[in-house]
DNA sequence: ATTACGAATTAGAATAATTCTAAATTTTGA
DNA sequence: TCAAAATTTAGAATTATTCTAATTCGTAAT
C-alpha cells in the first residue's frame, strides 16, 4: 500500500486509482496531494486556493466534495475548533489539536503511551465511542524536542 | 453567593443585580434561568423559544447577546459538536459532552478522579492551556449508576 | 472505436447559524 | 432630573457550507 506521509510533497498521479474502497479522481488526488504537502490545518478554502495553484479549473464544490469523501473514507480527518471553519488534517494517527491563541496556527498534540480514553472517563458501561474530538487553546510553549515545522 | 445549579427551576428575580462582574438584567436572568432549569443542551434558538414562554417579548438577537454575556463572565459554557450550532450548558464542573447518535441528546461525562490534562497529553513545556473542549459520539449504554434525567 | 451509463464536477443559488447595525429603550449615577 | 452609557431590539448582512441541475468524465460493453 502506497504510504500517505506527510511532508512528501507527493505527486498526485501516484496515488493508485482506488484508495479505502475511494475512486480516486483528478480532484481528490489533487485534494489529498495539498493536505499531505504541509502539515498545516487548512480550510476548505485555503485548499482550494492550493489546489488552484495545480488545476485551475478546480471548483470550491468540488473542494468541498473531495474533503467530504476523504473524510468519510478516513483518508483525512476534520478539525473543529469552536465555531471557526472547519480544518483538514491527514494525520491518521491518534492525536488532539492544540491552538496557539497567538498566532491562531494548530499544532497536533499526541496521547502519552499507553494512556486510553477509558482509563480516564466515566461512562455508563456499554457506552461506544465512533468519534472523538478534543481541542485546546492557549498559549503554546517552546520546548527543546517538539518540533516546529 | 446565591447557588446556580441545575433543575432548581428558580425564579429569575432571586439572581443578585451582578454576578462575576456581569450586570444581570431581565433578560440575562430569564436566559440564565431557562438553562439552569433542565439540564439538556438547548441551542441558541431553543433557548429562544423557551424564554419568550415568560417574556414574549425577548428577541433572539438578545438571546444571543445574553449568551455571549454569560459565557465570557463563565456562568455558562458554550459547547460544540462538529459544526452543529453551538448549544448552551450551566454546569462549570469539569466535565465534558457524549453525544448519542440515536437520539442527539448530549450527556454530560466527567473524568475519573484526580485525572489531569497534563497527565495524559504530550505538550511542549509551558504551554497554557485556556480552553479545553471535549467532544465524543457514540451509542450510549445502560449503566445502573448513570442517572438519565 | 463508439456508445451508454453512472459517477463526479461545476457554477451558482440556497440555506442557516450567527453577527452586525442603527434606532429605541432602559439603567446608572451625577 | 438629566445626560451618558449600556442594553435590547428588528431586521439586514455575513459567511461557511450544502444543494441543485446541468455538464463532463471515466469505464466498460458492444
Amino acid at each position: 500500500m502506497i504510504s500517505l506521509e506527510q511532508n512528501t510533497n507527493p505527486d498526485p498521479s501516484d496515488f493508485p486509482s482506488e484508495i479505502e474502497g475511494l475512486r480516486m479522481t483528478k480532484q481528490r488526488r489533487e485534494v489529498l496531494a495539498v493536505l499531505l504537502a504541509e502539515r498545516d490545518h487548512p480550510t476548505a478554502n485555503d485548499v482550494f486556493l492550493r489546489s488552484q495553484q495545480r488545476m485551475a479549473t478546480i471548483s470550491l464544490a468540488t473542494v468541498y466534495n473531495c474533503l467530504e469523501a476523504l473524510v468519510s473514507h478516513n483518508l483525512v480527518r476534520q478539525v473543529n475548533f469552536e465555531r471557526e471553519s472547519s480544518r483538514y488534517c491527514p494525520n491518521l494517527a491518534d492525536h488532539c489539536h492544540f491552538q496557539d491563541e497567538e498566532s491562531g496556527k494548530i499544532h497536533d498534540v499526541v496521547f502519552k503511551d499507553g494512556v486510553k480514553l477509558e482509563d480516564i472517563l466515566v461512562l455508563p458501561q456499554g457506552t461506544d465511542i465512533n468519534h472523538l474530538e478534543i481541542s485546546l487553546k492557549g498559549h503554546f510553549g517552546q520546548s527543546k524536542n517538539h518540533k516546529t515545522p
